[in-house]
RNA sequence: GCCCCCGUAGCUCAAUGGACAGAGCAAUACCCUUCUAAGGUAAAGAUGGGGGUUCGAUUCCUCCCGGGGGCACCA
């Protein structure tokens, strides 16, 4: 299925190459043509400004040019009014039949509907939350376990593979620092009530013991427990003991100094992360023998690549941010290239609870687990909070407002809109498998339910090109208040048998694609509220 | 000191460099003999401040003011 603004695009592009052949444009390179979903319905449904761009090639006026260009787009069957605005731009007001056809398109692929092919099947790595197993999950934790799952849902809807991953630093210093505190000895870090529990079971002396079988427990007790009631499910657990085990960190730090990134300094051995755009070298083996997390952390980039994946996705908490850097730098000297890696910085989470900032830590132990927020506001809720606020920027989670207005959260808007369709359904009790008069549906509310149905591909596309995951939200709401119009405005079971049948496909096809929204997100799609 | 993120409506957040800056919650006035009122309609309400680039800036550059986070032989 194409898109819309693709097909636009081409389009356009046509148009402009024609003119320039007649000799009726000048020859210059054809920037690129980017088509503007209007907020403004006076202003068409989509517009361009790409006249502008062209401005310094023209002696006359952006408008007149504008003029020549749109009396040729205007001949497309697309659309049933292009016309010239303002200072030059081109608005198009797509045609209904040519809503009719595409409103076909969807009831023929049903759930498959918004696939495109813009991953070509190349292999994706996303690999996210790889929260230490030193204690609970965090809502840090869930707003990157949510984002990293809905990335890759849409990724693959995109026509990407997409494996989910997380890694499990299941050894060294955090692992040793567990042990401590589960021995309750003066090195003791983590508290909580999860840690005094461990200690009746997790007996021993030597604290990286101690804290391997605590972080064992831990892992799978409460971690993944937690990610199922997250409802993700990862295709790999990797474990960061095995890269030493298989001698792959050795190999890759082999690697870096065979290709001349390394050096040796105050009895340790460096990487040359400064010379790659790092601040400064980084350590890669220590003074005392014990290999750096950042050691493993370059084996396991590598061990990634030789995977066969093209690209590596990697979630990573703002405190973590000073991680890209030398992340890339590694790729960069393991001869792969920096682009491949694409590290999205989660900005933190702060919780507000009776007013007051909770200061989250699992040092200190107070702060409130991914678990207990979803038994308080439900995972559907819990999910669409997160997933409506960009990943990079500071969002305050208001525990109260979540418990409280939870009946009023916009997720249930979505749903009711979901629940209602199934309710007109029930209550025809006609099947349709088929579109069926779709010429009929020439209402305001109708043409504008399905321009917003079609806009479903467009979105994929825009997330799995720049991540933006609160698109998606904000697009199901949409879908959702274009149905409520439609609903208020056009009754769907009347007297009028050919019109009810039409509506009904309409309305089969804003439910194909409300219950596609939901599922990428991963909210269910209740069939009556 | 250096680096990164953020500052938009009373609150929480949107807005691939495009036209009149959108939602939800809160507040105002209407609409249930009508396929589920968790809905609709109407009105009200915002880009921290100064420069700059551009035909056009919430968006890009720069300075300032606020808030947060990084700058380990920790992970």
């Amino acid at each position: 299925m194409e898109i819309m603004k693709e097909e636009i695009k081409e389009l356009i592009r046509g148009v402009i190459v024609g003119l320039q052949k007649n000799r009726i444009f000048p020859e210059f390179e054809i920037p690129e043509i980017v088509i503007d979903c209007s907020t403004n319905k006076n202003n068409g449904d989509y517009s361009t400004g790409v006249v502008l761009k062209l401005g310094r090639y023209f002696s006359q006026e952006a408008a007149v040019t504008a003029i020549t260009l749109k009396n040729r787009l205007a001949k497309s069957e697309i659309f049933s009014k292009v016309e010239v605005a303002g200072p030059g731009f081109i608005n198009f007001f797509i045609s209904p039949k040519y809503l009719h056809n595409k409103i076909k398109e969807v009831l023929k692929q049903k759930e498959k509907f918004g696939v495109i092919n813009l991953g070509n099947n190349r292999k994706v790595n996303v690999e996210f939350i790889s929260a230490n197993p030193t204690g609970p999950l965090t809502l840090g934790n869930g707003r990157g376990g949510f984002g990293g799952d809905v990335l890759a849902n849409v990724l693959e809807k995109a026509g990407y593979k997409v494996s989910r991953e997380y890694y499990i630093n299941d050894t060294g210093a955090q692992i040793k620092k567990l042990g401590h505190s589960v021995l309750g000895d003066a090195e003791a870090v983590y508290k909580g009530k999860y840690i005094d529990d461990l200690r009746k079971i997790c007996t021993g002396i030597v604290p990286e013991q101690v804290g391997k079988k605590a972080g064992k427990i831990i892992l799978e007790k409460t971690i993944k427990p937690s990610i199922k009631k997250m409802g993700i499910k990862f295709d790999k657990w990797f474990s960061e003991t095995t890269l030493y085990k298989s001698g792959e960190v050795d190999k890759a730090i082999e690697e870096l100094t065979k290709r001349g990134f390394t050096y040796e300094s105050e009895g340790a051995l460096w990487f040359k992360s400064m010379i790659l755009g790092d601040d400064k070298d980084r350590v890669l083996i220590r003074a005392d023998g014990i290999k750096t997390y950042f050691a493993s952390d370059i084996a396991y980039l590598k061990n990634k690549f030789e995977r066969g994946f093209e690209k590596l996705i990697i979630f990573l908490g703002a405190d973590h941010y000073g991680y890209v850097a030398r992340l890339k730098a590694a790729s960069y000297a393991l001869g792969f290239k920096k682009e491949d890696i694409e590290a999205i910085v989660l900005q933190l989470v702060k919780l507000f609870e009776n007013g007051k900032e909770v200061r989250m830590s699992k040092r200190t132990g107070t702060y409130v687990a991914m678990d207990e927020l979803i038994d308080a506001v439900g995972l559907d809720v819990a999910r669409f909070f997160f997933l409506q606020r960009s990943l990079n920027t500071h969002f305050n989670f208001d525990m109260d407002i979540a418990k409280e207005k939870s009946d009023k959260n916009p997720v249930f808007k979505v749903q009711y809109a979901y629940a209602r369709i199934n309710s007109i359904f029930k209550k025809s009790k006609i099947k349709i498998s088929k579109p069926k008069n779709l010429e009929l549906l020439k209402e305001p509310s109708e043409l504008e339910l399905m321009k917003q149905i079609i806009r479903f591909t467009e979105i994929i596309e825009d997330i799995a090109e720049d991540y933006q995951l609160q698109r998606l939200s904000n697009y199901a709401l949409e879908l959702a208040e274009s149905f409520y119009k439609f609903y208020e405005n056009c009754k769907v079971i009347t007297e009028d048998k050919k019109l009810t049948e039409a509506r009904l496909s309409l309305l089969l096809a804003a439910k194909i694609v409300l219950e596609g929204a939901l599922k990428l997100m991963g909210i269910s799609a209740p069939e009556k509220m």
